[in-house]
DNA sequence: CGCAATACCTGCGAGC
DNA sequence: TGCTCGCAGGTATTGC
């Protein structure tokens, strides 16, 4: 099998490790330090609804043409690459933007590897160089953003992200007044982008796991403080998944000898029937609003 | 407005 | 062996 040149999203292939903040951030350091600075010569949409705008791919293929990367942000689970032309690199020339969704990957390989399943747009660059979106599901989507257009014109879902984890307006204020009047189940609002931007099921699990918190306990019933230390569980998980490259469940993480809890070993996440790593008691799954949550019915309530 | 259900997808594993 | 079916989950949309 021909490997990449890299694999920006660092984890292992033969795990389904859905991108939630920490691996979109890993992905875009790696980003960063391959793409940018080279014009966009070409390329190839293999599937149409990869593309979510413009409506046409060729449309889409035509305004990248000759534009190039200026720098990688992150807002939420979402990329944005900053475009500029060489010529006038101060103008901006709008963004591109990705959404990995389930199971989108960002490949940069040469433009003679293989042509794997699952490939659904290439963009290729200089030096044989190319970005390859794979995406086995289909979720994932690309945009083309135009100069002076507001992002979120065209990427509507970041009008509907809350706070960055990271940021001074995610203050355990913030996240108080935001759960005290909600009748909804907690990990449901762990989960709701518009609360706090980044997390999805895994950390989710995890975070309510190291609050000892019932995954279906009421926000309005937690009280001030298990919202302080929820808050700070938000931070310290994903900053460790972080610190991990990205994820903190993929087994060559263990095998290179980075572990502790929280290098290579979920608590509760895909852990149904397993003792509990603190009291031993097996771990729970239920179906919460189309999702799975899984927790220890000792630890947390 | 708040919240939940559903649609969108494909591959895999369980069960028959 | 080969089939069906449930499940995995981020986000947009729909509907109560």
């Amino acid at each position: 099998m021909p490997a990449p040149v890299f694999d920006l999203t660092g984890f292992c292939a033969e795990l389904t490790i859905v991108p939630e903040l920490p691996e979109v951030e890993t992905v875009r350091r790696g980003l960063n330090r391959l793409t940018l600075h080279q014009p966009i010569q070409a390329g190839s949409v293999l599937l149409d609804r990869a593309v979510a705008h413009p409506e046409s791919a060729d449309a889409f293929l035509k305004a990248l043409q000759g534009l190039q990367i200026k720098t990688w942000k992150r807002r939420g689970k979402y990329l944005l690459a900053a475009l500029s032309r060489a010529e006038t690199p101060s103008q901006p020339q709008g963004w591109l933007g990705v959404h990995l969704r389930m199971t989108g990957q960002l490949l940069w390989v040469q433009q003679t590897t293989p042509v794997q399943g699952h490939t659904r747009v290439r963009l290729w660059f200089q030096d044989d160089r190319e970005l390859r979106f794979v995406d086995q599901r289909t979720f994932g989507r690309l945009w083309w953003v135009p100069p002076a257009r507001p992002v979120e014109t065209v990427i509507t879902g970041l009008r509907r992200l809350g706070p960055e984890p990271f940021s001074a307006a995610f203050s355990p204020t913030y996240l108080r007044s935001a759960l005290e009047k909600r009748q909804r189940a907690i990990k449901t609002a762990l989960l709701d982008q518009a609360i706090v931007a980044g997390l999805g099921n895994i950390y989710a699990d995890e975070t309510l796991f190291l609050s000892g918190i019932h995954p279906t306990r009421l926000c309005c019933d937690l009280q001030p403080h298990q919202v302080e230390i929820l808050h700070q569980n938000i931070q310290n998980v994903l900053r460790s998944a972080i610190n991990q490259g990205g994820t903190s469940f993929s087994n060559f993480l263990q095998v290179s000898g980075v572990n502790g809890n929280y290098g290579g070993i979920a608590w509760v996440y895909d852990r149904k029937g397993q003792p509990c790593r603190v009291c031993q008691t097996p771990i729970e799954r239920l179906r919460l609003v189309g999702r799975s949550a899984h927790f220890c019915p000792y630890c947390q309530s």
